[in-house]
DNA sequence: GTCTATACAAGGATAGAC
DNA sequence: GTCTATCCTTGTATAGAC
């Protein structure tokens, strides 16, 4: 703390800084497929001064990837623990916040690049999964727990439940990244308009009563 | 062709070689972390040996993302033109069929690769969805059309009913990949039971009638 | 068709001045 | 905290003998 920024305000920080260009470089280019010299060149520094923040590419990775998930999780938690909605809109708010986490935050869009290294780097999977993916795994499980126990929807398979509401979050996600050379990315992969379809049919199966 | 193979028979074909475990290496440690060193070695040859068979290592990327689709494309479509199935178990055929193209099979296990390198060749992005993405789509869109027609689905949002129906097939596939180096993978991603309860529930969606 | 040898650029990382 | 300079390894790719 105080670590001497020389004037009261614009501490800008060089180490956020290189975090942000770099998380954005392994999402475009992957981790093998980024350079510490082409990241030192985007920030605008010298390579050996990366080195002052970081000890090495792999802890700046670790870095990158750990950073600010947590953020993401309480948003649904919160979702989850909010007695004034009704189980279907509390679904439906968090079935939206599953494209907000996954599709448009830097934290989800890490899962094609953590599959990349999973094989180089197993803690790192590892670590992932447990503080962000599992996760919000058990949140949803939460909701559809207590929505069920209310009879507010059917008791349906919650294997197929579970793969039904994440898999379209991980497929946009995905595919976006795998169109994002193309022009027509947003007519080809909707955000918005498939994500409400998909909740619309969620509520569909979970209420045509068991 | 009878490009003199020393023998009749055990003409055992380098190229063919190279291109599988070109194609295993790349699956596991992406494309700019798969060497042409370590593919040598893999393969028994030296380095300079693979540029006989192959110009470049994009050159050699091609065509192990272009190989052996189409295979996998025509299982589909005969399951969309047998006028032997019902249109229920048509399209239960259809998705277990969508998970062995893109959960077993090597061609489909490409796309978190794709995704890898679609800016760096755009290309070859757009070649591998035409030709294989779209492709199974298309073929999709058919056999949901056709059962719409005859009455025997309810008529859903084409849109929703898409990203339900592939969502969990590319999430599983790209789970797999990130849980890869893990023990338990198959209890966490037991593909058999996934399809099964996703074939059910995308059933129960579309027999709800309308 | 495979080899040895090599060219040449880029990779990650460190030493030490300022 | 950033710089210049440098180390050593690895990368893709080619030349030319066999």
């Amino acid at each position: 703390m105080a670590e001497s920024s020389s004037s009261t305000e614009e501490a800008f920080d060089r180490r956020a800084d290189i975090l942000r260009i770099a998380t954005d470089l392994f999402l475009e280019k992957g981790y093998a497929g980024t350079s510490m010299s082409m990241l030192a060149k985007a920030v605008g520094v010298r390579k050996a001064s990366l080195y002052h923040h970081f000890p090495s590419k792999e802890a700046l990775f670790v870095a990158c990837v750990t950073d600010g998930y947590d953020d993401a999780i309480a948003t649904l938690a919160a979702i989850r623990d909010d007695p004034s909605l009704s189980e279907k809109e509390r679904l439906r708010r968090a079935i939206g916040q599953l494209y907000e986490i996954n599709v448009n935050s830097t934290a989800g869009r890490m899962s094609p690049l953590i599959a990349e290294v999973s094989l180089r780097f197993p803690e790192i999977a590892r670590a992932f999964d447990d503080g962000f993916i599992a996760m919000q795994h058990v949140i949803l499980n939460d909701i559809l727990d207590a929505a069920e126990a209310k009879g507010a929807f059917a008791k349906l398979d919650r294997l197929g439940m579970d793969h039904l509401i994440f898999g379209p979050v991980v497929n946009v996600c995905l595919s976006r990244q795998m169109f994002a050379p193309f022009a027509d990315l947003d007519e080809r992969m909707p955000v918005e308009r498939i994500r409400d379809s998909h909740a619309d049919l969620i509520a569909r199966l979970l209420e045509a009563g068991g």
